[in-house]
DNA sequence: GCCAACGTTGGC
DNA sequence: GCCAACGTTGGC
């Protein structure tokens, strides 16, 4: 079982969207990165993903997702009307994958970016790297505890 | 709104 | 295969 961060921005899709979706589950779609795309496809069923906000005036980590089905085509690829439609993507040639998350905790408060920067046991985590972008990033076990520890807090 | 960092594209 | 141009991300 792997641990993981997908990053979203509330202002499209918040943790509080989520929340409010029956069942409180999501297809993880749109995603265009290869690598943030090859991430989703090493996800398994029961693995857990930090819900991250980007983008906003706050950002950080704002709750946990479970993945509830593994990867799978990303139809809203050939999908012309979608906005992250990519016209090398069909039904036979997908390109393009997602997941399905389901919610399983909304923190009581964000741990924040700042926060997670001041940090030293979480210094060497890929979200923090210099110049990182992807949506979609691997978690190790101890960030994992470390940052659940915080939310607690 | 600015800007740094990065991925992708396309000319050569 | 190189590299400049461009678009995007995301913090501030």
């Amino acid at each position: 079982m792997a641990f993981w961060l997908l990053k979203s921005e509330p202002a499209s899709f918040s943790i509080d969207d989520l929340a409010a979706r029956p069942h409180q589950t999501e297809h993880w779609d749109g995603v265009r990165n290869f690598q943030a795309r090859n991430y989703l496809r090493a996800m398994a069923p029961g693995d857990l993903a930090f819900f991250y906000h980007s983008s906003c005036a706050v950002p950080g980590v704002v709750g946990e997702v479970e993945i509830s089905r593994a990867s799978y085509p990303d139809p809203t690829a050939w999908d012309p009307g979608d906005h992250h439609y990519d016209p090398r993507a069909s039904a036979s040639n997908p390109v393009w994958s997602m997941v399905d998350v389901v919610l399983r905790a909304r923190y009581s408060r964000i741990v924040t970016l700042t926060e997670l920067k001041a940090c030293p046991a979480v210094a060497g985590m890929r979200l923090l790297a210099r110049g990182n972008r992807l949506s979609v990033l691997p978690v190790t076990p101890e960030e994992w505890q470390v940052i659940r520890g915080l939310a607690r807090r």
